[in-house]
Parts: structure tokens; C-alpha cells; sequence
DNA sequence: AACTATTTATAAGA
DNA sequence: TTCTTATAAATAGTT
């Protein structure tokens, strides 16, 4: 009872394992780990779930319920048959996933800025400018008519929000609101561009 | 210092959860839970791994790196290139340009972790938005108002791409085109929203 | 959305 | 590989 047996558990930091012998390992065990935790959702939710893993090496790993490839392909809407009721539910979770996506995004630029302004060196480009500029420029030129429409709804929501945080933040602090214009009243004649 | 303040986390058994509430929380908390045991399986080990969730309701979830939909396709050994100018190839550009954004968000949260592992203390909220709706509302409230101006600028940006796309495809076919009023076109008085 | 007390996952070692 | 052990990490129940 002198020393302990084991170290036990090591922390270890998150990073690429460079040993090959430890990695594979860890690879199996995790994957299984994570496995167990994909089927407990199952279970205790009722949720559909799979998880697809590719080794480096290329090797194919997969847990699924009901099936791996019942949730793979009805996440890439691409199997059930194709009727009408099908495809704009399809739409619909893509468009979810697209603003949780840009929602997380938008969080850990903000987090990565925060860091930055505390002293940190982070690469470069990774202002909310930069990235958001990308994203509308790229999205934009994926959309049909029906989806800008759809956009247009999202933006007037948006457009919506802004008023009201803008004059929130007119009430509650004097000193910055000054550099917004006087014409930031919301007016019919004055397209939101200008404001 | 009598009692405990709780009773700490306490055992379960892997069964359904009857009480819709808890199992939603139980939802929540556990997909994240999930989605970081992947991220990490990533990063120790150059996996590729997506992970999707189906939410007893039918909301669709997923985590992958480098994005779920290159991850499902290569598991389903589906080709990626259709050479077809119909509906299949804007979805295929879509789902090209969502990679991206799943890309960069994937680089962002490795650099989040490689933060934290350098010892920075980071907030944990970066789970994924459990409302389809909250972007707008959420984005905006984090913003002062510099930062609304910054996206102000990005909306005039989207405005004018959005106007030549509209006009791209009013020139190139007639069919969709005539869901948009008249009135869409560029003008000083008509507000954005209204398009 | 934070907080603990506990359970669970797992890094190392055998 | 499979088992063990000590410890790190996830999370159930609560506020």
C-alpha cells in the first residue's frame, strides 16, 4: 500500500497522438466510447442516430439505429421515395442546419475575438467582416428564387430585430448611440442599406 | 456544511425517459456531449466522423468533420460530381458551400481547443442551437453597436449580390421569375424587406 | 445556464 | 487484446 498501482487516468490535452501504437488505441476505445453514448440517446430519447467514423488509414466504422444507412440517407434526403411531402421537409432541415451551423459560428467568432482582445495571437481572417462576408456572398449565389424569397422573410425578421436592439440601446446608453444617424428611424422610403 | 447541496448525478438506468421534460434536457445535453467526444476522436486521431441525430420529433442534428455531408457521401460511395444544370446541381453547389462553412467552423472550434488546452478558460457554450429559429434574435443580441454597423455594412453587401442574383435569373428564364413583383426592382423607396 | 455529487469513460499499466 | 486502477470527464438532479 506504499505507492498507488496504476497512474490511473492522465489528463491529456487534446491534440493529434503521434505515437501510432497509442492512437490506434485510443481510436477503438473511443469509438466504442462513443458508440455506447450514441445507443444510451437511443434509448433513453428515442432518438435516431448514427455515428460514421473513417480511420486515416480509410477504414469504415459505423454505428446506426435503426440502420446506418436509413439515417444517413434520410439526413441526406436522397432515399425516401420521392413524394411531394418529402422534399421541403428536407429543405427545411437543411435550412436548420445551416443557421445552427452559422449561429455556432457566429459564437466562436465572437469567443475568438473575445480571446484576441485579451491578448492572444490569433491567425488572421477570422473576423466577423471577413467570415460572414464569405457566407452571404456564397449562399446567395446557391439560392433559387423560392429560397431568396425565403431569405427575404429571415432578413425582414432580421430587419425586425435590429430596430429593436437598436433603440434598446439608444435608451439604455447615451454615449455610443450618437454614431448612428438620425435617419436610422425605421422609414418606408429609406431601404435598410442607408441606414 | 450538514448535507450536501445535491445529490450529485445520480445513477440511471438506459431506458426511455417518460418525462417529456427530462428528455429533452437529457436530449440536449447528451448530443452535445456526443458531438465533443467526436470532435476529440477527430483530433487525436485524424478521424473523419459525422454524427447525425434524429430528434424523436423529426429535427435533424449532425457534427462532422470535415462536414457531415462529405462524410455520409463517402460512406454511402455516392460520386459527388453529377454534370446536370438542373435542381440536383444546385443542390450539389449547396451542399459544396455548406461544407464550407462546416469547414471553417471546424477549423475555428480546433482552435478553440487548442486555446483551452493551452490553458485559456473558456466558456463551454458552444453547443448547437436547439431552435430552428433562434439565429437572428441570438446573433443580434450579442452585438453592440459597432458591431451592428459591421453588419449593416455585410446586409448592404447581401442586398446588392441579392439584386444581381434576382436580375441573373429574370434574364436567364422565364418560368420562376414572375413570383417576384414588379416593383422589385432596385429603388430608393422601396425598403429591402418589401422586395 | 450554473452547480455539485456522483457515475461513467478512459489513460496507463499489467 | 483484455483486465485493472486511479483519475479525468460527463452528467442527473437541483436551484
Amino acid at each position: 500500500m506504499a505507492g498507488k498501482q496504476t497512474k490511473g487516468r492522465q489528463k491529456i490535452t487534446i491534440k493529434r497522438i503521434d505515437n501510432e501504437d497509442d492512437r490506434l488505441i485510443t481510436f477503438s476505445k473511443r469509438r466504442s466510447g462513443i458508440y455506447k453514448k450514441a445507443s444510451e440517446l437511443v434509448t433513453l430519447c428515442g432518438a435516431e442516430v448514427g455515428v460514421l467514423v473513417f480511420s486515416p488509414a480509410g477504414k469504415p466504422f459505423s454505428y446506426g439505429h435503426p440502420s446506418i444507412e436509413s439515417v444517413a440517407n434520410r439526413f441526406l434526403g436522397q432515399n425516401p421515395s420521392p413524394n411531394d411531402n418529402t422534399h421541403p421537409l428536407v429543405e427545411a432541415h437543411r435550412k436548420v442546419r445551416i443557421n445552427e451551423l452559422s449561429q455556432q459560428h457566429n459564437e466562436l467568432l465572437s469567443q475568438m475575438e473575445a480571446e484576441r482582445d485579451r491578448g492572444k495571437v490569433l491567425k488572421e481572417g477570422t473576423d466577423i467582416g471577413q467570415s460572414c462576408q464569405g457566407w452571404w456572398e456564397v449562399t446567395i449565389d446557391e439560392l433559387n428564387l423560392q429560397e431568396l424569397k425565403q431569405m427575404n422573410v429571415m432578413l425582414e425578421e432580421f430587419h425586425e430585430n435590429l430596430f429593436k436592439k437598436i433603440n434598446e440601446l439608444r435608451r439604455n446608453g447615451g454615449a455610443s448611440s450618437s454614431s448612428f444617424p438620425a435617419h436610422a428611424d425605421r422609414s418606408i422610403n429609406i431601404p435598410f442599406y442607408q441606414l
